[in-house]
DNA sequence: TGATTTTTTTGTTTATGTAACAATATTGTA
DNA sequence: TACAATATTGTTACATAAACAAAAAAATCA
């Protein structure tokens, strides 16, 4: 075990690091926690830990993604596999991230400083090479965004198709029509027209819609377009 | 080394493996090495390797394919990390699938009958996981194809656009509409067209084209469409 | 040499999706 | 009742995709 075929001993280690972004205060954030060991000690980290022998690297996602921040049973796409020898600075650990949408309300963050949600645009200081995989991340995010969006995962069970709107627009980086917008909103399959509206403080409330609930498991069952009559 | 924070003594062992595929015989082909070891003794497996301590991911893929093929510097992009820990049914190993488009006559298969092209609509039995991963492969070849079309590794330096067509239609598993096909390829960056024509024993010869040289490492350069003038 | 065969080559129409654009409706509040 | 703030809606132009058939060029053959 762990010689290869050119004798080299080698001892690799698998870890998982799941990128989690979340929509707070008007921002895109994700969750980051202050490593207290070293390498990079006193540096911020993505969530993230070995592989078990026993499970594939979904599951291990998941449990990493459980044991950190509690959320379960969310939508959670692997990335990319990160090998450089260099990323680590001791031994040579090889990481598959991936990566995730959550509403920071399905959150239980613990009281401690050194676990808290950073802003995507002004990042502090990161171990390894987790600032390539956090924008990679959102690279990745973004391009899915455009043909299969899953920002219906930051959203909470009701809300106003603005609401929606400034979800996209934060993860894009950019201003949206809202008309356009509406109209290919609401041709998505999936999205119910509720018979509520908010009761924010605003002026006119706005129409409040849901998603059906969805098996997660057909992943890219989410946002097709629905059929034409 | 080879420890995790739980305690569970691990030895993960990271492979590349590489599905390569061509055209060839006027049908969509993948280059496949028959094991002689075991286990999986006698079935067929596409080829693969050990990482190496020195080389990142990429690096290790591009070893193995010249390795096995004597190809290099082409097209080669990660395509997904497979885990599960019954993949392999002694060790556990975790293996980084690339894949690669070529041309069949750019590799120098040795007079082995232990290697060759097998059409991926008959494959025949395999080792591993190797099923799955080709059939993924394939999956995101086709996606690829329709928004950033890399067919152009599978051609020679000078092609018709029959040819060219003729190329989609295998990877894609589907006729095309020649009118159609042809608008949208003159309108591709980097194609160009030469005052030469094929010299077939057919009937009327058909301009040749080329690529223009771009450099490999842009991988996202190619199949960008031109500016509108 | 002219007719035939085979392959190459080209254009129009329709439908669909995308992008750009502003006015009206509704509610709370002053 | 007027005003302020937000929600809501439609049209046009443009680009892209899909469906469709006829003409042109060269080799072969009679």
């Amino acid at each position: 075990m762990g010689k290869n075929m050119f004798n080299e001993i080698k001892t690799h280690e698998i870890t998982v690091d799941i990128v989690i972004l979340t929509i707070k205060n008007n921002s895109l954030q994700v969750l980051l926690i202050k490593r207290n060991n070293e390498p990079f000690k006193g540096k911020w980290a993505i969530p993230g830990g070995y592989v078990r022998m026993s499970e594939n690297l979904d599951e291990a996602a998941m449990r990493v993604l459980k044991e950190k921040t509690n959320v379960d049973n969310i939508y959670l796409e692997q990335l990319y596999t990160f090998g450089d020898p260099l990323r680590h600075p001791i031994s040579r650990v090889i990481t598959c991230a991936y990566f995730a949408l959550i509403r920071a309300e399905d959150i239980e963050i613990i009281d401690n400083p050194d676990v808290g949600w950073h802003k995507v645009s002004n990042l502090p200081p990161l171990a390894f090479d987790h600032k390539e995989i956090i924008m990679y991340s959102l690279k990745r995010t973004r391009e899915r965004l455009e043909m299969c969006p899953v920002a219906y995962q930051l959203l909470n069970e009701k809300f106003t198709l603005t609401e929606m709107q400034k979800a996209y627009e934060l993860i894009m980086g950019k201003s949206l029509d809202k008309r356009n917008f509406r109209k290919k909103a609401i041709q998505t399959e999936g999205l119910v027209e509720l018979d509520e509206f908010s009761k924010t403080s605003s002026k006119r409330p706005a129409r409040l819609y849901k998603f059906e609930t969805i098996k997660l498991n057909s992943k890219r069952a989410h946002f097709i377009k629905k059929e034409k009559k």
